[in-house]
DNA sequence: AGAAACTAGGGTAATTGGGGCG
DNA sequence: CTTGTCCCAATTACCCTAGTTT
């Protein structure tokens, strides 16, 4: 497979044919859930959910981990 | 501004603001309703109405399941 | 350089889920 | 069978200020 990689004017990168994988910021994370951005990063801290952090500090999700966690069973 | 990605189980996605659908705290569907939030929470049990569930297991509802409930005259 | 929007923190009051009971 | 209420432990929303990003 080729190796190829993509960089967005963000920052973001994706590597290989077809996989975009694109990080969510807390507030978008936040709207998904329907919940406080905060509690997205409470779920980070507890290790609900994986993050990522930019140099500065600032938390990011992967949209695949969101998804993951979206799909879980809605009892 | 953030444009939110909502993707699709097979994998497909739409991008855009306008997608995104508001959900509903138990306590606010309730007020809607007039009964207590309890009763919300049995419905979602029973399947009668649809919901999201946080990590953590709190219940989110969507503005339009709820609407639609609310425009189903029955009899 | 400035403004607007978003974020990370901390702290506190309010809400939620689940079981059981009337 | 459905709903309201009481209990508890756990989770979340809202307030603030400061730093970051666009």
């Amino acid at each position: 497979m080729s190796s190829l990689k993509v960089v967005a004017p963000d920052g973001t990168f994706t590597t290989g044919p077809q996989t975009t994988e694109r990080l969510l910021m807390p507030g978008e994370v936040a709207r998904v859930f329907g919940v406080d951005p905060k509690t997205v990063n409470r779920w980070a801290l507890t290790g609900r959910i994986p993050s990522l952090r930019t140099p500065s500090g600032q938390r990011r999700y992967r949209e695949s981990d969101v998804n993951a966690l979206l799909s879980t069973d809605s009892r």
